[in-house]
Formats: structure tokens, C-alpha cells, sequence
DNA sequence: TGACACATACCAACCGGTCGGTATTATTGT
DNA sequence: ACAATAATACCGACCGGTTGGTATGTGTCA
């Protein structure tokens, strides 16, 4: 490989990219998806034109439409890149993940998703939230995908808290997955109240009641709150 | 079969509707109001164009505009006129407005909340929730009266929440108001998960999470829920 | 008669999507 | 080893239909 390497060393100019100073050179379809997520988040899926998401991403039309087959087609592959961002973000980079009392990692989640709320509505809110609730009756393969994405964190948060119940046991008849969806729900209702608002601080308000509720659940309030 | 022209012919009051600061009840505006809030709860703000609001209503688009100066303009117009119909039919036409017991009666609440979380999502979701989760960028004056009618719900459901704690006392640092925008965030994030779902079940279950957490509020789990 | 409540016709901008083409990279035949 | 071939990635002009909005006409009623 090293012959073939000086022979064409001019040619090779391109590929080594990586290597050299220049930017990641992500390819377009990474940045359409990241541009499409953006863009949504902003201003909603139906109002953000496929024009919009390839100057957002510094691509063309016609790069659009070679990665996807539609603008549905770049909604559904955004929301499974949305799946992933959010496992990254949530529940593998932060510390909290690593605490060892379960009760105390269910805790330390919420209050990650409290710290949050802050700044504009566009950097906190959920993107698949955002477009499920307009593409709901219009697109069953974007539905579907919005629910596939929130379903997933629904229950790797039901984990954490099927754990917490099994170490401190829970007065009521709470199931794991359950509690981990009415999360969901007030943080998804949090970010419009935020959004109506213009402010996160009623969204935040909200939380410290999920908090309360959780930590009343287990029997703990006034402990840690 | 159009009779609804030659019925209401006989009424005219435009005058002394107008001095009285009350619009007369236009036909077509009305119509026009109550085509876009269904057809918004049904795919979005957006995705709804002047033209299938109009066919919906049954009026053509010379009519639309001269009743409103803008697509815009119809949204806050509608976004109003929806605060009045919330105000209708969550509390003053059911029974449970009229039940003498403070806390009674906030259960109640919540209980009818519940209970209307059934069939289609477009017919129990929040139209200015809906709208404001795509506007809020991109229009503040849709924002704003999103805003209005979310805060004057809140603010009527916080008058109950205050005397059921003027009479049985909340050993929490809770202020009314505060709770109930948290029941708004949970009816809002419960509507996003029977939307990506097809199913309002999960919904259900949000809100009798938050039904226990009103209870424990006040000391009363186990005896009413 | 003239203000109001519509209806009809029309428009420029924009929409999602197509299409013919080019540059680059990978595979293959000899 | 290398030309021929094929596949991929990308470009941007273009298309028909739709968009929110306008200009102007018409019937009705005080």
C-alpha cells in the first residue's frame, strides 16, 4: 500500500481528511438530520421547508433527495438519530447515571431534567414531541417513529425505577413503566408551558411537582426534596 | 338543506352590538372559527391551509378574508373564542362545578378531565396547546394569546385549588396557581403521548398518577382515590 | 345610497419532488 | 498493474401544484 500510496499521492488529497486539520466532513445525510432537528424544534415540522434543511445543513436539493426519498422519509431517520442523542445525552454522559442507590439515580435523572430547562424553548425541548403532535393524524411512519423514540426512553427510565421499587418497595400500585411515561408526560407538558410562556421557569415549576410526587411515592418526602 | 341564511335573516342588531364592544354573531365567522380549531386539532397549524379551512366552514376564501386580516389573525381569534369554549365546557356546564366540598370538587375536576380523554386524540386535545407548540417562534402574537387562554384556565382551576387549601390546610410548600399549571403540563404531555401512541390509555394513566398526587397533596391517599 | 357581507378571479412566491448531469470512489476483467 | 465499468455522492435548474393574500365585483339591507 505504501508503492500505490506514492504513485498516487496526488490523488489521495481527499480522503485523508480526517487526518488533517480540516472538519470532520461529516456527511450530508449527518447533517441534514442534525439541521432537520434543529430547524423542527424551532419552528415546528410542517412549517420547516426541505429548502430550509439543506441550507441549515450546507447541502443541496438534490443531496437531500439522493439521502432520502421524501421529507417524511428524513423524519422517521430523524427521529431514530433522536433515539440515540437522547440516550447519550440522558442516560449515558451525565454522572448522575453512575450513582449506585437506585432511588438516588431515579432522583438525580429528574433533577438532570429539571437542570435543563434553561434558555431558549428550541435547545430543551423534545424534538419528537414536537413532531409527533403534528404528524400524528397526517403520517402513521412518523408517528410511529416519534413512538419508537419515546417508548424507548420510557423504558430504560423504567429500569432505573423498577430497580428503586425493588430495593425500597413502593406503598401504592405503581408499575415501573407507567410512572416512567407520566414523566414523560409532565416533561412534555412542561416544554409547552415553557413555550406559551416564554420562560422555562414554569416548566421548572412543574418538575419540583414530579419530583415531590416521585419522592412521596417512595415514601421520602422531606428527606431529599 | 341552507336554510341557516333565511332563518337568521330576521335578526339585525349590528349597531348596537358594535357600540356594546360585542361582535354581532357573524355566520360565517363563527364558522370559520370553529372549521380552523378542528381542522388545527386534527393536523396542526401549518399543515392547515386558509383554502380547507374555508371548505370546511363552507365559505369561500373572499369571505376569510374579510373577516380576518390574516391567517394569523384567525388564530388568535380562535384562540380566544377556544378559552370560551373551555371555560363552557370544563367549568360551567358539568355537574361537578356545582359540588359544595372545595376538594370534592377539584377531584371532580380532574376526574371529568379524565374521563374526556377517550376516542380520537383531535377531539380531546388542547387546541392552543397544539398551536403553540409550532407558533411560538414563529409568531408572537399566536404565542401571546396561546398564553392567554392557557393562564386564564389555569387561573379559574386555581380558585378551586386555593379554597380546597383555605379549608383543609397542604402540609407542602404548595401554591395553588403552581398546581394548577402542573395539571395543565400533565393534560398537555398526556395528550402528546396518546398522540404518538394512537391511544389515549397511556393518557389515562398520566392523569390518575397525577389524581394520587392531588390526594397525598392533602393527606387524603386512600380515602378518595 | 352606501356600508356590509360575501363571491370570483387571479397572482407571485413557495412547496415537495424530479431529472439530467458530473465528480469521486470501488469493483472487476485482463 | 491498470483501464474499463459500475456504483455512489452530489449538484442545481426545473416542474406542476399549492400557498397566503389581493383586487374587484355583486347582492342585500338599513
Amino acid at each position: 500500500m505504501d508503492a500505490s500510496r506514492t504513485i498516487n499521492a496526488k490523488k489521495s488529497k481527499a480522503a485523508p481528511a480526517a487526518i488533517a486539520g480540516k472538519p470532520p466532513a461529516r456527511n450530508a445525510r449527518a447533517k441534514l438530520i442534525e439541521a432537520a432537528i434543529a430547524t423542527v424544534r424551532y419552528k415546528g415540522f410542517s412549517a420547516t421547508s426541505v429548502d430550509e434543511i439543506c441550507v441549515a445543513a450546507g447541502v443541496t436539493k438534490g443531496a437531500f433527495f439522493h439521502h432520502f426519498a421524501s421529507k417524511e422519509a428524513l423524519a422517521v431517520a430523524a427521529a431514530g438519530a433522536w433515539t440515540d442523542i437522547a440516550e447519550q445525552r440522558i442516560f449515558t454522559l451525565p454522572d448522575w447515571v453512575r450513582i449506585a442507590d437506585p432511588l438516588d439515580r431515579l432522583m438525580g435523572h429528574i433533577e438532570f431534567r429539571l437542570s435543563m430547562l434553561d434558555g431558549p424553548a428550541e435547545d430543551f425541548t423534545c424534538f419528537v414531541g414536537t413532531m409527533v403532535q403534528e404528524a400524528y393524524n397526517s403520517s402513521d411512519p412518523i408517528r410511529a417513529a416519534c413512538d419508537a423514540s419515546i417508548t424507548a426512553y420510557a423504558r430504560r427510565l423504567a429500569e432505573d425505577i423498577q430497580t428503586a421499587i425493588d430495593q425500597y418497595g413502593i406503598g401504592h400500585d405503581v408499575r415501573a413503566l407507567d410512572l416512567a411515561y407520566h414523566v414523560q408526560a409532565v416533561l412534555q407538558g412542561a416544554f409547552i408551558l415553557a413555550k406559551a410562556k416564554g420562560n422555562p421557569e414554569i416548566a421548572r415549576d412543574s418538575v419540583a411537582h414530579l419530583k415531590r410526587y416521585v419522592l412521596m411515592l417512595f415514601g421520602k418526602e422531606g428527606e431529599r426534596l
